[in-house]
DNA sequence: TCGGAACAACTTGTATACATTCGCACCAAG
DNA sequence: CTTGGTGCGAATGTATACAAGTTGTTCCGA
């Protein structure tokens, strides 16, 4: 059965070999996305690593590497802390989305890929059927967003909106989504209409669309900070 | 004299201490985008830590914060090597600018900073002061372009649009100024009008031209690969 | 002559050990 | 009571050592 089964496969599957380092890596970057570390946290190198069962040295270089993304942050002989991300910080990247999500949006409009666009109308699914649920009503929502700078087929436009996106745009967000009682309803209209643009290839629609509809949400300063 | 002019800056200055890693980092960084280590090239961490006087901790470390940026690429169990950048990575990273550089632009013209205008025309001038020098007429384009996205304010965007100039941009390019005869001098008045644009405010205008500049000189296919 | 297996040298990945620096508590002097 | 200094403990940064995997070569057999 197996046999059969692989033979099928392309004989050099994916085999992702997993090093130390990148399962170190997911599980702090998990971590922190979740909110289990929370922002402005010491990272303390040795109960980390005991914590997870490997040595310094991997841990470290996941560190290094989180620390390129810009969730952790070095400081000299003083160790690694949880990047803290202030209200400034959000405005930035929500700003940043307003420049780079237009542009992705024309790009998948030229493009029309079939693939993306299901992806994107799968998200507004999800986010239609999540309306009472908070948390999976924002996933879908992320999701959505991050469908349609794939849908672009720009590799670096997808990894640049996974990094606004990842934990900065969050929490405002979720809590601007918690304030518009109709928003999650409303958001999916916009979704829906943004995604038609891009599959009938209205390149300038898709771009103003896109653009109007992020402008349309800017973040919420949080209560507590 | 010194005590005179220290009281007048801020009092704790940069006093930026940086740590081999850091060193190590800027050093290879340095090398892949001179060309020193071309593309592809295996990055033996035994005689690289050798030659650069430190052990493989720290160049390692350093080698997962330049695979955080792409610049090299990691593969399981057989180490680092420098990323090999096709034509098809120029083409995305110059689509990606198309995407980028134009919502940039628009938030430098709603933002009006002055020293951020102010690099952009230094950058013109020493655009036009180089007219014959090939390398020095493409620092000053890229450094235009970087200008012009520090000019939005956004830390994000600037980032970006560094990662996007590094060494994907740079040789394509290059070679098309090389086939255009007056490209350095038109360059200059483009980019003369994005600035103008910039500088009175006129959103529009500026995100405008800056996409119709971008599009007009896209990448050429280099002749050897 | 060509294909393949086995071995050896080398390289990477991870763990451990050592040196340096930082933080905090305690103490003394003003 | 506050301010400056000192010393110890702990954590980081770097170096070295060891285990595991990969690559190249050689030798054998068909």
């Amino acid at each position: 059965m197996y046999a059969k089964a692989m033979s099928v496969q392309p004989a050099v599957a994916p085999l992702q070999i997993q090093s130390v380092v990148d399962h170190v890596y997911s599980a702090l970057r998990e971590r922190i996305l979740s909110g289990d570390l929370p922002r402005g946290t010491k990272l303390r190198q040795a109960s980390l690593a005991e914590e997870l069962g490997v040595s310094r040295t991997p841990l470290r270089e996941a560190l290094r590497r989180l620390s390129t993304e810009g969730l952790v942050e070095f400081s000299p002989n003083r160790g690694a802390t949880v990047s803290e991300l202030d209200f400034g910080d959000m405005r930035h990247a929500w700003s940043a989305r307003v420049a780079l999500e237009p542009g992705a949006a024309r790009l998948a409009a030229e493009r029309r890929d079939s693939d993306g666009i299901a992806a994107m109308r799968e998200a507004i699914a999800q986010q239609r059927a999540a309306t009472d649920d908070k948390d999976a009503s924002f996933a879908a929502n992320r999701r959505f967003h991050l469908a349609l700078a794939a849908a672009s087929g720009n590799p670096h436009l997808t990894r640049f909106a996974e990094m606004l996106w990842v934990p900065r745009i969050g929490v405002p967000i979720y809590q601007a989504q918690a304030a518009e009682p109709a928003g999650a309803g409303g958001w999916a209209e916009e979704h829906e209409r943004i995604t038609d643009a891009i599959e009938s290839g209205r390149a300038d629609d898709a771009e103003r669309l896109t653009r109007e509809h992020i402008q349309a949400h800017p973040p919420v300063a949080p209560a507590v900070a």
